[in-house]
RNA sequence: GGAGCCGUAGUUAAGCUGGUUAUAACGCCGGCCUGUCACGCCGGAGGCCGCGAGUUCGAGUCUCGUCGGCUCCGCCA
């Protein structure tokens, strides 16, 4: 009997063997004391091995959750001895029997953790490299190796409960349309280009050459044909595409969920989609969201939060006092086009080198400063720039911002897109600095009487601010031709939490008034015709007055998962510079391919 | 198009003002272990310091470039 006993090689232990016609009886989230005495046949992965040399634990991992299983000599010896060649992340299927573990050995934080299964059978599936990285919740991974090995990524519990929650959210919606009579009706894909927004991807045409298909941007024009069709209510849970820059909530394609309605006013489409939300929070996370949703116009969102998405969920705000330094003699805020000013409670406590930071923040959006004033227990107020102010400018911040001792104030002077998106963000950024963010919490608010139009400088003309078919408000339009700059549209958007997840709109259905409209974006009769002909045709056959909404679905279970990452809820998403590092797409292809495609590639030129 | 952060064993990180053989934890491999649950104990293997130039007697460390990941501005009807 020597002391240390020969290296062993475990392979004659991992022969991989058939299902040969077993049956998994539970998932691995099922079984407790209910199940006990049962006898049990379990499928999964292995999470952890705990090998005493005698009994080896495991914890068999699948989809909905974790197991312990436990192999023991005295129960069948030869299964144990296979047993020590088990390593994480193999596949196997064990039968054995429900039993209770022993007195205090129950694992509270497990859902099946008052019990364990006694293994009488065991078959190998599988076999695993040693994964990459720990399919774990607990380590932080990096995103680069995460994308290249997403088949395992998914397998972590976090990420893996993100899409038991997209399919619940997406079931949900469609149970909810389906009992109001919606259908859905699938449109086409390969499309065409749109001219307006964003940038298109393009397909090209093999048996049309030199001519390209467009993937959709949104399937509008589509679900208002539909409308046309007299389908009268249709949704669609539907893939889009922009080929736009990427965001931490933003990819190359995303989903829509997108509802269309005929006969219909703002109310009755926001009604409907209200409903909706409040039963996919109810139906996803057990969350009631308030009765009903406040409505919030977009002048005024701009006014008080300097964005037209509003995080209601803190109360900061802010407050113009571009009058009160109008005739200032501190030169910077006088000759502003807007100064405006945040007044954050107990904020004086904020140390230099923290104004500094915002400071900098404030500069991403194009702001040339933030000016500060701190208010002291005394009610003195600290600042660098209070000396420049007038006793009367001062009385009057002082009363329009309601500032307390204790607090701080944040200036903002310049141009109002400037000093109003500086704010806007500092605001956000603050809350969360400050802990003034609750978790679990949701603030649900509509944005309504949106600007129609919008002056694009650098195409020096009016582009419409949601789409061009978006129908003016009855007052305006008749003034629409005159005065476009102060049309405003009937818009919606819904914002939850900050994040725009939904928007819609009262569409055009009339040709006269769609004309009109194109006039106002600087399109022509035959520019019209030529791109939206189709439209333009439809409108004149009765179509009936219709209008609807879509909503991010992507957000929404970034929402209702607490996701940071638009990343998280799509199971195989695009890195930044838009490419999938599992699939290396997108990739050079032969040259016979694009040969079919009538496409030739152009040389690289060497300043490029 | 632009700004910032990051890149060191399989993973996550440390590595100071440039200085001997680049650390740690986890993981991996082997041994021991019958109540563990992120088991424990003993031993072992494992490195193109993203890549390329430059500065220097000497670069993981400094400079420039480049590639990749992330965050943001522009863009996203």
């Amino acid at each position: 009997m020597s002391e240390h006993q020969e290296e062993r090689d475990y392979d004659e232990f991992r022969v991989i063997e058939d299902l040969a016609g077993w049956r998994r009886t539970h998932h691995n989230n099922e079984l407790t004391a209910a199940n006990m005495d049962e006898t049990v046949c379990l499928m999964g992965w292995v999470q952890f091995r705990r090998d005493h040399g005698g009994l080896i634990f495991l914890d068999l991992r699948d989809r909905e959750g974790l197991t312990q299983v436990v192999f023991n000599p005295e129960d069948n010896a030869e299964v144990h001895e296979r047993a020590h060649a088990i390593r994480p992340e193999y596949v196997i299927a064990i039968k054995g029997r429900v039993r209770p573990r022993p007195e205090g050995m129950a694992n509270k934080n497990m859902v099946t953790g008052e019990v364990e299964i006694e293994v009488d059978e065991y078959k190998l599936l599988n076999t695993s490299d040693t994964p990459p990285f720990p399919i774990e919740d607990r380590v932080e991974v990096g995103e680069n190796l995460r994308l290249k090995y997403r088949f395992l990524d998914l397998r972590r519990p976090s990420l893996a409960k993100n899409f038991i929650i997209r399919n619940k959210a997406a079931q949900s919606v469609r149970r909810y349309l389906d009992s109001l009579g919606f259908l859905e009706v699938e449109t086409p894909v390969l499309t065409k280009s749109t001219p307006e927004g964003a940038r298109d991807f393009l397909v090209p045409s093999r048996v049309n050459p030199g001519e390209f298909y467009a993937l959709p941007q949104s399937p509008q024009l589509f679900k208002q044909m539909l409308m046309v069709s007299g389908m009268d209510r249709y949704f669609q849970i539907v893939k889009c595409f922009r080929d736009e820059d990427l965001r931490a909530d933003r990819q190359p394609e995303f989903t829509q969920i997108d509802i269309e309605m005929s006969f219909i006013d703002e109310a009755l489409i926001q009604d409907m989609a209200e409903t909706m939300i409040k039963t996919l929070f109810r139906e996803t996370i057990e969350v009631e969201l308030p009765a009903e949703f406040p409505r919030m116009t977009f002048g005024d969102a701009m006014r008080d939060y300097g964005v037209d998405k509003p995080d209601l969920r803190f109360d900061l705000k802010l407050t113009e006092v571009t009058d009160i330094f109008a005739d200032s003699g501190f030169k910077v805020f006088a000759s502003s086009e807007m100064v405006k000013v945040m007044r954050v409670p107990d904020g004086a406590s904020l140390s230099r080198k923290e104004i500094d930071e915002y400071t900098k923040f404030v500069e991403i959006y194009g702001s040339k400063g933030l000016a500060w004033i701190k208010i002291k227990e005394d009610g003195t107020w600290q600042s660098p720039i209070v000396k420049f102010f007038s006793e009367d400018e001062v009385a009057k911040l002082g009363e329009r911002t309601g500032v307390q001792p204790g607090d701080i104030l944040f200036f903002q002077a310049g141009p109002a897109v400037i000093a109003n998106a500086a704010l806007g963000n500092l605001r956000c950024s603050l809350a969360e600095r400050l802990g003034l963010i609750e978790e679990g919490v949701f603030k649900p608010v509509w944005i309504t009487d949106f600007p129609l139009l919008e002056y694009d400088v650098e195409e020096k003309r009016y582009v419409a601010r949601h789409h061009p078919f978006t129908s003016a408000q009855p007052e305006q339009m008749a003034t629409l031709a005159s005065d476009p700059g102060n049309a405003l549209a009937r818009a919606y958007d819904m914002v939850i939490n900050g994040h725009e997840v939904g928007g819609g709109s009262i569409r055009i259905h009339t040709p006269e008034q769609q004309k009109i409209m194109f006039a106002a974006l600087g399109i022509d009769e035959e520019e019209a015709r030529e791109k939206f002909g189709f439209l333009m045709d439809a409108l004149k056959f009765g179509a009936p007055p219709h209008g609807g909404i879509a909503f991010g679905l992507d957000r929404l279970i970034m929402i209702l998962t607490a996701s940071k990452s638009i990343r998280d809820v799509i199971a195989f998403p695009k890195t930044q510079k838009a490419t999938c590092l599992m699939t290396q797409a997108p990739s050079a292809v032969p040259g016979k391919q694009l040969r079919d495609l009538s496409i030739r590639l152009r040389e690289k030129k060497k300043e490029d």
